[in-house]
DNA sequence: CCGGCTAGGTTGCAAAAATAAACCGACTGT
DNA sequence: ACAGTCGGTTTATTTTTGCAACCTAGCCGG
């Protein structure tokens, strides 16, 4: 497990929190992110609710994944608020796994998986096109500039140390 | 052993889960996407190239990653075609990882996760912030609709069936 | 009221992947 | 000559997956 913490040398005795679990969280969310999604799964799980399967069974045989990983997975998203359980039936109990805001939140991240997929992948057109429900027409997801009130190309983005940590770089 | 680009679409037949090998990649291009990059490393190395860091080395001291599993992820990465290895220095021999344009063109992805750990983990502010190079004022991702020029919120994105395959669902 | 069916899991075990640590070859600075 | 860096590879050891079997609870038909 050990350090992201990179550079500050050596000092082998030290790390008083070996971190046992996030490990390289602490000053990237980017990582944090992926500590809680970053597996095969997750995220196939939430894009399958996202698009209304919302059943155990449902996912499992869509997904083709183990059950006791999806079992397993649901769990831990559960855990970590991203869904939640609900029981929507009574007289033979059965259970729906619905999305927060926190999960649903992650649409971004899903749209932009899919767009890259569709750019680098999707030979004969993309399998899934989202389009604006009032025209019809198909969207692009961008970076824009609240300030400048415009649009922002890849090299127009330059990173910042926040408020959370220090260390500068460069781009991105 | 990459078996994600599915060539041998010929036979559009196969059930909604047939397909024993690759399973998922099929029909969504988030599936495609997570089969190249969804494990727990691969999108922070890349991250990790983003922010300059290219050499071997330079990733493995700040990942924390086995050097074992950074030398196979680095390989697939550039078998992928997201990441060319090139060397930089001849005297004593150098190598190091760019990215093409294909691995760079996953940054949207990179700043979705970004933002989501940003939104829902940093308590006291987000450790990396985007700005505008102009401006110098934090950034959005939004998606957009280029027909009628303008911003679009999460319950106004429909998903229907690309030119790539079927199936419908609902939202997103 | 017996057997079979579906939904939603849990348990156990072998196989695959991740981790940790040692080792290596080319070079370099001293 | 010797120690140290870079970019890895090899070899154990530990953890995670995937697969199949099994379980519980409620219905359903006869």
């Amino acid at each position: 497990m050990g350090q992201l913490t990179n550079g500050d040398s050596n000092d082998p005795s030290a790390s008083p929190v070996d971190d046992p679990s996030g490990s390289r969280a602490t000053e990237c969310s980017i990582a944090a992110t992926l500590d809680i999604i970053g597996d095969r799964w997750s995220l196939l799980i939430l894009r399958n609710i996202f698009r209304g399967g919302r059943r155990f069974s449902e996912i499992q045989a869509d997904l083709g994944v183990a059950k006791n990983l999806l079992s397993d997975r649901l769990s831990k998203l559960v855990d970590h608020g991203l869904l939640e359980r609900v029981q929507y039936q009574e007289r033979p109990v059965r259970y729906q796994y619905r999305l927060t805001a926190k999960g649903a939140d992650l649409s971004p991240a899903l749209i932009a998986l899919m767009g890259w997929g569709d750019r680098w992948y999707a030979d004969q057109g993309a399998p899934t096109v989202l389009v604006h429900q009032e025209c019809g027409q198909p969207l692009t997801q961008v970076v824009s500039c609240p300030t400048c009130d415009e649009t922002v190309t890849p090299g127009q983005i330059r990173s910042r140390p926040g408020p959370g940590r220090n260390v500068l770089r460069e781009e991105l």
